[in-house]
DNA sequence: CAGGATGTCTAGCGTTGCTAGACTGGGGCC
DNA sequence: GGCCCCAGTCTAGCAACGCTAGACATCCTG
């Protein structure tokens, strides 16, 4: 019972990620739109079932990848945030390495916030990678001043803002690094 | 050729507008996803391709939509701006009435912002309703002051922000009132 | 009154997410 | 060791999707 069962499970874990990275790759070079169960079977090399075997549906290995980029959000958010040597210089690096991931991986981005997933944001059971991001807009505030959490929500009510009007052509797509710098300097004096 | 034809066009545009408000309708009942090309022409009592004689397909009946959506939004905002008594008040009076448009219609405002359209931004041929809609926050900065325009995005990123992400429980959906209030008094100083 | 244009319908195509039922192969019990 | 059973995988198919071709009817024009 020992040995084979437990390497069926690492070679079920294995597939696991590899479904959730095939989805990943085939969104970011063809769009979400492009991603059906049957490509991604095909992709993985199994039938469609084996999907269903290890995700409740197409919106849970979506979810799934959202998470991953929740991780790969926060490292890239506190690494911005650590380099800047002073604190208002943390918040514009911040949000500045904010965009720069919204941008870069569109259908990354698009999973963790635009399209439908089953993740819990904002509750006990929210996800540890979800609460490192925010918390690293919070960091970038005052620990004395009160409303640390308001001004992170406000600021990343912004910065989504400004990625997704951005992204779908609603505002002009340059002069991002403007508005960060005109949204910055309205917060930074009331540090 | 005349009075048979004129009586035609008429009819053909009244469906026209039935189908959309048909669409609008299910949709804020019953959410997009419910909304079907077979669903909604049982609702205006035609078959299907008749939709296709009208729109060159599902995205563009969602851009109509939207359409009607902007024009309803550039009136709230403008008779919020101009019910305020001061421009400060003006501001934080559209802010208000933007969220509250959002929140209040959230299927309409989902057509506006977020489902894909054929809706031209930021160019030539931008529609009407659309300009005005950005025109009314670029209205309540002051006409002598520069980056008016510049205000207007961040101003309205910032709330499309909060609209969207308070709307699919990325934020707590309370304390928008807060967010507003706090968004204000880092903007309104600087006016 | 014939001919053509216009409008509407039925029926169907290809694709989607998802699932039931058959098949296979190794693990545990007598 | 031999039998049964369960976990895993597959083929095949369902209902619903957006969209369209081709047939039918209906009305204006010459």
């Amino acid at each position: 019972m020992s040995a084979i069962s437990e390497r069926r499970e690492r070679e079920r874990a294995h597939r696991h990620q590899l479904i959730i990275t095939a989805a990943r790759e085939l969104a970011e070079t063809e769009g979400w739109e492009a991603v059906t169960t049957r490509r991604l079977a095909e992709r993985v090399e199994y039938s469609q079932p084996v999907l269903y075997s290890h995700f409740a549906g197409k919106d849970a290995i979506v979810s799934a990848v959202a998470l991953d980029g929740f991780g790969e959000l926060a490292d890239h958010l506190r690494r911005a945030r650590q380099a800047a040597p002073e604190p208002e210089q943390a918040l514009r690096a911040v949000c500045r390495a904010y965009l720069e991931f919204a941008t870069g991986r569109p259908a990354l981005y698009q999973a963790m916030f635009i399209l439908p997933t089953d993740l819990k944001f904002a509750s006990p059971e929210t996800p540890a990678p979800l609460r490192a991001c925010f918390d690293e807009f919070v960091s970038c505030f005052d620990p004395d001043g009160e409303r640390r959490e308001l001004s992170a929500e406000v600021i990343w009510s912004a910065l989504h803002g400004m990625a997704v009007l951005s992204e779908g052509g609603r505002i002009p797509p340059g002069g991002q690094a403007e508005r960060v710098d005109f949204l910055i300097t309205r917060f930074a004096g009331v540090r």
